[in-house]
DNA sequence: CTGAAAGCGCTAACAA
DNA sequence: TTGTTAGCGCTTTCAG
C-alpha cells in the first residue's frame, strides 16, 4: 500500500478546527488561542504532518529558495564564497539551488532559466562576466539578483566585492618597493573576466606610476589549471622578470612548484604575490604572499544583501558593497 | 505596475486551444497535431511564457530537484563529489539543493526535513555516519536516498564508495615493503566516521598480517585542519615512527610541511601515504603518495544510481557500488 | 487529436 | 479568535 501523505486537511479534521487555523498554527500566526494551538500541535505530531513547501510556494508565491550560479564548486575561491552564502541563507531560512556554470554563457542562461522556472526568490551570481543576454534575463524576471565576487562594470546590479584593481596596484607597489623592475602579470586566459580586466588595467597604471614601462610581453595568459604552471614558467624564463603578480592562486602554486624544481630561489631570486588567499596560498611552500580577500564574507554579505532585496527593504544603503582587504607579506616576497 | 505573470491559460486563450493542449505541447506529448503544436509554440514565444515549475510540481508530485547533504563545500574531497553529482543531475534534468551539514547530526536531521518538505525527488547524503534518527527519517519518507563516499555498515541504504579498508591495507603493505616497521595511522578526531573506522580496522589487520604488532600509541586523532599538522608532528616526533598513513589530505599536507620545516627528509627519513587524492595531494612538495579515489565518479555514479531509484527502475543490479582505485607512488614514498 | 474538469496542498482575504 | 472560500498554475484522467 502506498503511503498516504498527510495534508493540512487531515490535521484540521482530526483536531476539529479549520484548515485556516492549522495554517495559522504552522506559520506561527499569533492570532490563535493557546489551547487550540496546543491541540493542533498535538495532532501534527501524532499524524507526523509535514507542510508541503511546494503547495505553500504556489499559494504564497514564495519558495524560500535562492538560485546560486557558480563557475565550479571545486574551485576553492568560489567554494569559499558558496559556504558564506549557504550559511547566511540557512540563517534566514532559505535553501540554495547550486548550479555549476563552467563560466559558459550558454549554460548560464539555460541554468538561470530553469532557476527562474522554479520560482526562486532570488539569485546570486558568481562568474566572470555578465553577458547582455544574462542581463536581459535578470531584468525581465523581476527576481532580485546579487553578484558575489563579480563586478558589474555598468553598476546596475547589486554586488559584493573588494577593490580588485586597488589590491593589484598595491601588490605591484610592494614588488617595486622590494626592488623589482621587471614585474609580470599572470592571469587566466579567459578574456572576458571583468575582475581580471580591472587587475590588468591597475597593473599597467601601477607600473607607470612607479616610473616603469608597460610591456605586454610581461602579461601572461594561461588556462587556470595547476598544470599550466610549467607553461608559465617557460614563458617567464625567457624574460628577465624578477617578480610576478598572479590573479589566480592555483596558477601561482603551479608556477611556484615548477620554479623551485628548476632551482629558482623564492623569494630571493623571484617574488610572487597572488590574489585570492584561497586555502592553497597557505599550503604552498613557501607560503604565498597574497591579497587577503574576505572570501567567506563576500558570500555572506551578498546573501544578506539579497535577503534585503527579496524583502523589498528600502533602507538599503548601498547596492554595491566593497569589502576591505589587505596584503599579507608571507613567504614569496622579501 | 506589477508585471503580470503569463500562465498556461493565457497561452491557451491566445492560441485558441485548451490548457490541456498547451500542457501537452510544453511536455513534448506526441499526441498533438503538428500545426497546432506550431501555433502554440509561436504564442509561447510571443508571450514569453515560462512554465511555473512549482505549480507543475504540485500537480505532478515531481519537483525534478534532489537534495544534497554535504559536510562542507570548501572541503576538496566533498566538493569533487558534489561536482560529479551536479553534472549528472544536470544531464538528467535535475537541480540540486545543496546544504552544508558540518557533520552535525542535529543539523543533518533539520536540513533533511526541510528538503523533504520541499518535496525533493531524492537525496544524496555525504557524511561520516548515518545516525539512527537520520535512518528513520530516510525510511519514513519514501524518498530514494543514495550515500556518496559514505559507507552504510548495515548495508541498507544504496551507496557508492571504494573499498576504504582494502585501500588502507595496501597503503600499509607498501610502507612495510619499503622497510618501515613503525607505521602510524593518522585520522580526523571524529570518532563516528565510518570510513575511518574501516580504515583503522584495516590498519590493525595489515600490521598483524605483516607480523608487526599493533600499538595504539601510533594511532593519532586530530581535528581535520591544516593547522593541526604541527600537533601531529609533535606527537609523531616522540615516537620512533618512520612512516604514516593519513586518512585526510589536508592533515597530511599540514604534517608534511611542518616535518620539512623541522628538517625531516621526506621520503628518505619519513614516508607518507594519504587517502583521498584531492587537489592538495598534487600541490604539495613533494607530491603526496596517495590512494587515488575516483572522486568525481563517486558523485556521478551516486547521482546516476539515484535517477534509477527515482524512476523505480527495477533492473538495478546492485545498490552498493564499489568503485576501483589504485595507489599512486609519488614523492612521499621511496 | 483535443477539451472539460477535477484536483495537487496550501495561503490569504473576507466574514463572522 | 476562527471558519469559508477562492484561487495559485499546472497535470491528468476521462470523454469525445
Amino acid at each position: 500500500m502506498e503511503k498516504q501523505t498527510v495534508t493540512i486537511y487531515d490535521v484540521a479534521r482530526e483536531a476539529g478546527v479549520s484548515m485556516a487555523t492549522v495554517s495559522r498554527v504552522v506559520n506561527g500566526n499569533p492570532n490563535v488561542k493557546p489551547s487550540t494551538r496546543k491541540k493542533v500541535f498535538a495532532v501534527i505530531d501524532e499524524l507526523n504532518y509535514r507542510p508541503n513547501a511546494v503547495a505553500r510556494g504556489l499559494a504564497s508565491k514564495k519558495t524560500t529558495t535562492v538560485g546560486v550560479l557558480i563557475p565550479d564548486v571545486t574551485n576553492l575561491y568560489y567554494s569559499a564564497l558558496a559556504r558564506g552564502i549557504d550559511d547566511i541563507a540557512t540563517m534566514y531560512k532559505y535553501n540554495i539551488i547550486l548550479a555549476n556554470s563552467d563560466e559558459n554563457e550558454q549554460k548560464e542562461v539555460k541554468v538561470l532559466n530553469t532557476l527562474l522556472a522554479k520560482q526562486v526568490d532570488g539569485v546570486i551570481y558568481m562568474g566572470t562576466k555578465i553577458t547582455d543576454e544574462l542581463r536581459d534575463e535578470f531584468e525581465r524576471s523581476r527576481t532580485p539578483v546579487v553578484l558575489a565576487g563579480t563586478v558589474d562594470p555598468q553598476k546596475e546590479l547589486a554586488s559584493v566585492n573588494i577593490d580588485y584593481g586597488k589590491a593589484l596596484k598595491q601588490s605591484v607597489d610592494l614588488l617595486v618597493k622590494n626592488g623589482n623592475k621587471n614585474i609580470a602579470f599572470v592571469y587566466k586566459s579567459d578574456e572576458e573576466n571583468v575582475n581580471d580586466a580591472l587587475r590588468l588595467a591597475a597593473y599597467r597604471e601601477a607600473l607607470e606610476e612607479n616610473g616603469l614601462t608597460y610591456n605586454e610581453d610581461y602579461v601572461i595568459q594561461e588556462a587556470n589549471s595547476y598544470k599550466n604552471g610549467q607553461a608559465v614558467y617557460d614563458r617567464l624564463a625567457n624574460l628577465d622578470a624578477t617578480a610576478a603578480v598572479f590573479s589566480d592562486d592555483e596558477l601561482a602554486v603551479g608556477f611556484l612548484n615548477v620554479a623551485i624544481n628548476n632551482g629558482l630561489k623564492v623569494p630571493e631570486d623571484f617574488e610572487i604575490v597572488t590574489s585570492n588567499n584561497s586555502k592553497l596560498a597557505k599550503l604552498s611552500r613557501p607560503e604565498l604572499s597574497t591579497v587577503v580577500q574576505p572570501l567567506y564574507d563576500i558570500g555572506a554579505v551578498a546573501m544578506r544583501l539579497l535577503t534585503k532585496l527579496m524583502n523589498k527593504e528600502d533602507d538599503i544603503s548601498d547596492k554595491h558593497v566593497v569589502l576591505p582587504y589587505h596584503i599579507d607579506n608571507k613567504g614569496t616576497t622579501k
